[in-house]
DNA sequence: AATAAATTAAAGTCTACACAAAATAGGCAC
DNA sequence: GTGCCTATTTTGTGTAGACTTTAATTTATT
């Protein structure tokens, strides 16, 4: 058998049992009734239940447990999901046109502060990539950048002129974990000079660690220019 | 027929998939076989192929078009995932001791700046409601909350004493829709006193907009303690 | 009363098959 | 060639049923 006009898709019971919830009529922490019953209720099958409370519960509304059944979650765990763009579409989303320019490019040892984050070997090289971008001429990003070299070793030919470093690793080398850490840190000299701001000044900045099967790649501490605000729906 | 021990899970197989794209076996941009095939080769049915690869695409590792056909995403468009947690959690989780103190409480007339936000009508009562957040004693956040009293008129009888106004929220009304910005900040005076800053001082700062079915709920403006920073793995 | 073992209810996952919907690709008229 | 229509391929979603795993509950044992 396959479903009729009438019979009942799993979005539309996602959306019936998330309008319980919202309503209210579902309160937290009751238990509703088994996947059975429901499947009885919307007059489909159990899978069809079981997605859809599934998806719920990864959405954060439900909380699922064998044999106890499913409940509504009191203060709905709900999670921001942010995309992290490229920051040239992100500039074109904004309607500024991306321009991107580099600072200075250069292998060198890593500076202790770097070796112990990313636990590397005392003095071990990396290569130390700045460079800035800006949307429609206004600083928009100075960026400040460890890319280790043990670890791509193909970064000692890559000309950093044309092209960022973060396009180049994502399309050069794979990764499989990344730390990313929000703060907001004050501008120094360097950076209130490349973003245009009074010295210290407030600069929203995020940093970036990345790893290719628990061997450290990159680090990246990122500056976003004045009032850079990072907004997400939920 | 069910599945015997030699048979392949949906999970195993988003492993099997995943290294393969990992390793580069399965480069960027490459045509997977179809579902079909797969389960065939994965010696299992085309739903079980089908959940694993909607799952890894859900993820962001795969991009999937009807007709089209699967293909590995270049740039794995991977979300970052921020969970949220209630201000207690989040504190304790750090070792501290959670201490909650109100500033002040009071209805007023929505300030302009508010109501143009909120889309209120112009001089609508809203609750001002001003409070900290301790850890252990140590500034953690400063929160400077408005609430919508045509939206929440219960919030005339709340006594904000002894339970934050978030808390109090969340279990008083459902929401339906949240915007969430952060930003770097400039502390002023107001702020660097009860975040014991020196004024001026960059502030991480998060500002929380709260729907109901598209009526305005609730405007937070949350300012964090020196040195916070926002983490997440992905 | 505390502990351990058996029962059992619920979600979790799989098979096997079918129809639906979208989008590409191919063919036809002009 | 250009534009439109049709066929076909691939994913999307559904039904029906079964076995599996987890864990709450009950029962038996110490």
């Amino acid at each position: 058998m396959t479903q009729s006009s009438d019979t009942t898709g799993y979005k539309d019971i996602k959306q019936t049992v998330l309008r319980r919830i919202q309503s209210g009529e579902w309160p937290p922490d009751m238990l509703l009734p088994n996947e059975q019953e429901l499947a009885v209720t919307f007059s489909c099958t159990r899978t069809t239940v079981n997605r859809a409370l599934r998806e719920l519960a990864e959405e954060g509304f439900l909380e699922r447990r064998r044999k106890a059944g499913t409940r509504v979650l009191s203060a709905p765990q709900r999670q921001a999901r942010f995309s992290i763009p490229l920051i040239r579409d992100e500039i074109e989303a904004l309607g500024g046109t991306y321009r991107y320019a580099l600072v200075s490019s250069e292998a060198q040892p890593a500076p202790d502060w770097l070796a112990a984050r990313l636990s590397l070997k005392a003095g071990q090289q990396v290569q130390h990539v700045r460079c800035m971008h800006y949307s429609t001429n206004t600083p928009f990003q100075y960026e400040d950048r460890w890319i280790v070299i043990d670890s791509v070793p193909q970064v000692a030919q890559a000309d950093f002129s044309d092209i960022g470093p973060n396009d180049w690793l994502v399309q050069t080398v794979p990764f499989t974990n990344v730390e990313l850490t929000f703060l907001a840190s004050r501008a120094d000299a360097t950076v209130a000079g490349f973003l245009d701001l009074p010295e210290g000044e407030p600069v929203f900045t995020a940093e970036r660690i990345t790893w290719l099967q628990g061997q450290p790649v990159t680090f990246a501490k990122l500056y976003f220019g004045a009032g850079y605000r990072m907004t997400t729906q939920i």
